[in-house]
RNA sequence: GGAGAGAUGGCAGAGCGGUUGAAUGCGGCGGUCUCGAAAACCGUUGUCCGUCAUUGGCGGACCGGGGGUUCGAAUCCCCCUCUCUCCGCCA
């Protein structure tokens, strides 16, 4: 949620970088500065009538006390009245918030200034690539063949019991999913992270914390009759961690981990390019948020960026690291850097990790402030990222390093695993 | 699931329906004392909105959340949520 004195100061900034995130509504920033003005003044209206309401109220009491009921009687008739007013007033006051408030949360983070324009996938700029394309044997085939040929993870199964995107992981395939989630804790706890297990269901309130409300409602899982929801992303219970909390200045920055499964509906997006491990609706994942003092969170969200690069490269993968456009980041984000592995026998580039820089959104919206060193009250900067998400993960590991023998499983895993080849 | 008790400021803990934004203690901050520290003493110490104002004044809101009664509610009534105790069930 961006700031409304911000957006009055600097109108014509907000619209020109709303622009580049392609945003179609820029009438709705005036409509929210007119709803502010208009709030305003009712609320002055609201609080003068309630001023005087307030100082009445405390005449009636002492003229009650010294036994003048007749003048106190006449002052009640005035206050009466003035208490109408105040109720319809508040209604109209209250509407006024809701609305300045619904309109308010549709407007999007604003771009960080770095960030180039385009409207797809397409326009995203690759400002890192590195690790050798595996050249495969010429029987290589994708990991939905091999999953099957080695039976370590049964789509069927998960048919049966669940329905499409809920697989099941078995033998050497379960022991992997257990040996990546440790792999990327441990690392990520070295790197200086503190581990939580978070909560797989959250309410309503950290739901729109995150920004999943209003705007995403329909890609989570809700369990409608507590009025709970799925988490999509470990990113929402441990960034609501910090919701309406008021850290000391020297705290910043906290870094949290947790590994959590992930469950997403995927509405609309099923379709030919997710096959396998390309897309599910129940995932794994380890993810890694901070929340930063504003003067230094550009360079943690470099430093997050290092870590999961250093994840890829201690598994052998070949990635590249890509800057998106305005018009392929998320509502909330202000600079995000996506992570593809290459998966050698699909011979595409697949998503495993994506990390951003939320700066105060996410914090003004779910009131997430640090105290600085003059007492003042500032919101703080959020960030987070995947570090790492497991399916794709596993997918590009099984194809890239299949051999006629098995699968080898990269160096750094085989203390996790307890073997070296999945065969 | 059944029965009961409760939810107050960073924490602990008071609070007859009327100068209570809220006693008191602890903690925190500032000061006196000290070479320094501790102790002691003095002062200070919430958040949000609005408004004027050179880091201050004034007005409003907030005592789990939401409604209600009243001229006036932390204090009375209703609903919700959560916590605790006992019983039942159970990984």
């Amino acid at each position: 949620m961006l700031l409304i004195p911000f957006i009055r100061a600097n109108k014509d900034l907000v619209l020109a970088r709303l622009a580049i995130k392609n945003f179609k509504q820029p009438e709705l920033l005036d409509e929210v500065l007119e709803l502010d003005k208009k709030r305003k003044s009712l609320q002055q209206e609201q609080d003068d009538l309630l001023a005087e309401a307030n100082s009445l109220a405390k005449e009636i009491g002492l003229l009650f006390k010294q036994g003048q009921a007749a003048a106190a009687e006449v002052l009640k008739a005035r206050n009466s009245e003035i208490k109408e007013k105040t109720k319809e007033l508040s209604v109209l006051l209250n509407d006024t918030k809701q609305l300045l408030h619904d309109k308010l949360v549709e407007i999007p983070n604003l771009p960080h200034e770095s960030v180039p324009p385009g409207k797809q996938a397409s326009d995203n700029i690759t400002v890192h690539q590195e690790g050798e394309i595996p050249v495969l044997p010429k029987n290589a085939v994708p990991h939905w063949d091999l999953i099957s040929k080695y039976d370590i993870i049964d789509f069927d199964l998960g048919n049966k019991v669940t329905g499409a995107g809920f697989p099941f992981y078995k033998g050497k395939g379960a022991r992997l999913q257990r040996a990546l989630i440790n792999f990327f804790l441990d690392e990520a706890v070295k790197a200086g992270f503190q581990e939580v297990q978070p909560p797989l269901m959250v309410n309503e309130d950290s739901a729109y914390g995150t920004g999943q409300l209003p705007d995403k409602e329909g890609q989570m899982y809700t369990i409608g009759a507590d009025k709970l929801f799925m988490i999509p992303t470990a990113e929402v219970p441990i960034t609501n961690i910090f919701r309406n909390v008021i850290l000391a200045e020297k705290e910043l920055p906290v870094k949290t981990t947790a590994y959590s499964s992930c469950f997403r509906r995927e509405a609309g997006s099923w379709g030919k390019h997710v096959r396998g491990l390309n897309r599910l609706h129940q995932f794994d994942k380890v993810e890694i948020v901070q929340v930063a003092h504003p003067d230094n969170s550009y360079e943690l969200l470099e430093e997050m960026k290092s870590h999961v690069a250093n994840l890829l490269r201690k598994l052998g993968l070949p990635f590249r690291i890509l800057k998106l456009c305005g018009g392929d980041m998320g509502f909330t984000s202000a600079l995000t850097y996506d992570f593809e592995v290459y998966s050698a026998a699909q011979q595409m580039w697949l998503e495993v990790s994506s990390v951003s820089n939320f700066e105060s959104f996410q914090a003004n919206r779910m009131k997430l402030r640090y105290k600085d060193a003059n007492g003042q009250i500032q919101l703080a900067h959020t960030l987070n990222g995947s570090a790492l998400a497991l399916p794709r993960i596993v997918a590009a590991l099984l194809e890239n390093n299949q051999t006629d023998d098995g699968i080898n499983i990269p160096e750094t895993l085989q203390d996790y695993t307890g073997f070296a080849v999945i065969s």
